[in-house]
DNA sequence: CTGAAAGCGCTTACAG
DNA sequence: CTGAAAGCGCTTACAG
């Protein structure tokens, strides 16, 4: 039976009670440092014994009010529906983990009022560190951080406001701008037909992608893509897929080559792609910001870029480590640098690193 | 400034000495239930006023502590790498919130010591409530949660040791495999070439799928399926496409329909497929059993099922509230039926009613 | 080697 | 209408 006659759920009394130590002795024996405190070893093993039929479960809340140390840890991120989120919630995970937290990751689905909402109830919960993964606008939730005295991360998306740890967005949208232009060259086709899609005007991310997509074409000697060769349509599937028909549209067929943001706007366009025989998309050069190992199997010429989230979360907790928050100057922004999925050799060894489902 | 001269986090003694007020009225204050005490409008204002410049934010491990109520929901699940388990997590988040619970889900990567360990932090944690999903034995979670006095349910996969919500794996599976008969015979094909691909020997879902596909045999008054049709090769990619590049070589070609048991066997599939040319898997029936958005647009004659991830959620909060534990009744499964993706508009339906990535 | 006692921050009867 | 006090379960100096 693990509770008390009463009923209750056991404590450290029930056990001294039930040994005839005291509680501090319990407390001690049950934190394993008995050694230090020179308690018999008899003693000890009455306690742990004792734990052990009573069914005892320390009590985190207890034991944090006392410490002031709740040992969680806390992220928030948009959602976990596609391979990019869901890795920094796993890494993030294993990496709480690792140094003996408990994680605590809650969705947000991108909703300002739940990012308020949920910080403030991380910080209730008293989460001794809090990542900020993938928020437009992080500074208001930094300062709800720096206010509880809780040092926060930005990770995937940068703010003014703490610390920040992001992909290198502009080279590798430039790496992969090139590769585009490459092969629409081999083809006969044009640079300025390439096409980028997606992401939202005046967000990091989106306009460091789109600095380096100009960059491929500055490194060339090329003449700068036409401005309507941008649309930041957002992440919405359905708005790349209108942007992407609009486009088939004036031009009378396939742009020769095109690079999407994200890999929702990859889904507008696959969704487009799905009217139209399936040969036709075989010659038109296509990119994608952003990794899945369905998507790389689509009958396409497709080249991905996979963001690498282990690194990520690597570089936010050495932040967190090295980052004295007396210090008046800036906070850092780290990049780290993303990898191509060129082979399907390469997207099989990403889906099998990661454990099968 | 956000914290009081001393450097703590501010608490209701602070705000309390600030207003002159007893601890005892700013609590209820602060809780929102001064005008059921009648505390006058002017001293709750002070209060509010005050605790806004203090930045004062509740403690909640202490307000848990003095309730015994830690306001924490908890769910353990495998991993966030697919839209079934995505779905799930985000569904239980958004359901605890409404709630008024804060959700804390952790992934385990299926791994029997993490569920072991998790489930002994979240008890600790003093969580209220602990869905259990997609463990394959989810008993002794179950019998740690009742020794801790706390509800459990196993979602996904069903236990003995409490009430269990699963989506209905043998009439999914049985109307998949109708659907998948129907296409192999209009194309003069034999139903005896119909394969099943992945799963766990001795597994829940498995074996009930595995029923299911046989009931929809039997149903026509066919024979039952050759013993070698079904491949139980577990999760992994790999492995799926072992068993069907080994069918392949024994048959001399592709078998005219093949169902995969999960999305990941249905990635070995893939996998097999990229390797032969195009045109020979539209002579081929596919089926399903769970949705992706890629998965669905592959160049396939695909039929997919999709569990009803808000359903599973929805009964699992259901039977929390109507369980009484003292029950000595064996433990309730409950029964979600699965829904069909037909055609390509219900996969967008699908991805748009999910909020943009 | 072990015990009594204070205190973490909160809430809630219970008196006034 | 408001305040003093106990207590949730733990840990840790501090005495013995």
């Amino acid at each position: 039976m693990a509770r008390t006659t009463t009923g209750r759920k056991s404590t450290i009394y029930d056990i001294a009670k039930a040994t005839g130590a005291s509680t501090s002795t319990v407390s001690m024996v049950l934190n394993g440092n008995w050694a230090r405190y020179r308690i018999s070893e008899e003693t000890a093993a009455r306690v742990l014994d004792s734990a052990k039929t009573l069914g005892y479960n320390v009590n985190l809340s207890a034991r944090g009010l006392r410490l002031s140390r709740s040992g969680l840890a806390g992220m928030v991120i948009p959602h976990y529906r596609n391979r990019f989120f869901a890795g920094l919630a796993e890494t993030f995970e294993d990496e709480a983990r690792r140094r003996g937290l408990c994680p605590i990751v809650v969705g947000t689905q991108r909703d300002r009022d739940v990012e308020l909402n949920v910080t403030q109830t991380l910080l209730a919960q008293r989460v001794e560190l809090l990542f900020i993964a993938g928020v437009r606008n992080p500074a208001p939730l930094n300062a709800l951080c720096d206010a509880a005295g809780i040092p926060s991360i930005n990770v995937d998306l940068p703010g003014e406001g703490a610390p920040s740890v992001v992909s290198d967005n502009r080279a590798g949208a430039r790496a992969l701008t090139d590769v585009l232009i490459d092969k629409m060259i081999a083809r006969g086709n044009s640079a300025n037909e390439l096409m980028l899609l997606g992401g939202i005007a005046g967000e990091y991310a989106t306009e460091m992608r789109i600095a380096g997509f100009h960059d491929a074409f500055a490194a060339r000697g090329l003449p700068p893509p036409p401005h309507d060769a941008i649309e930041r349509c957002g992440y919405a599937p359905a708005a790349a897929r209108e942007a992407l028909a609009r486009r088939y549209e004036t031009l009378g067929r396939l742009p020769a080559g095109m690079l999407t943001n994200s890999i929702t706007s990859f889904e507008g366009l696959v969704r487009f792609a799905s009217e139209l025989p399936w040969d036709i998309w075989q010659r038109t050069a296509v990119g994608c910001f952003d990794w899945d190992p369905f998507a790389a199997r689509l009958p396409f010429d497709v080249t991905m870029l996979r963001q690498d989230v282990q690194r990520l979360i690597a570089e936010a907790f050495a932040l967190l480590d090295t980052n004295d928050a007396e210090s008046s100057a800036p906070h850092p922004v780290v990049m780290v640098p993303t990898r191509f999925m060129r082979t399907l050799d390469d997207d099989m060894r990403a889906s099998d690193e990661e454990p099968a489902g």
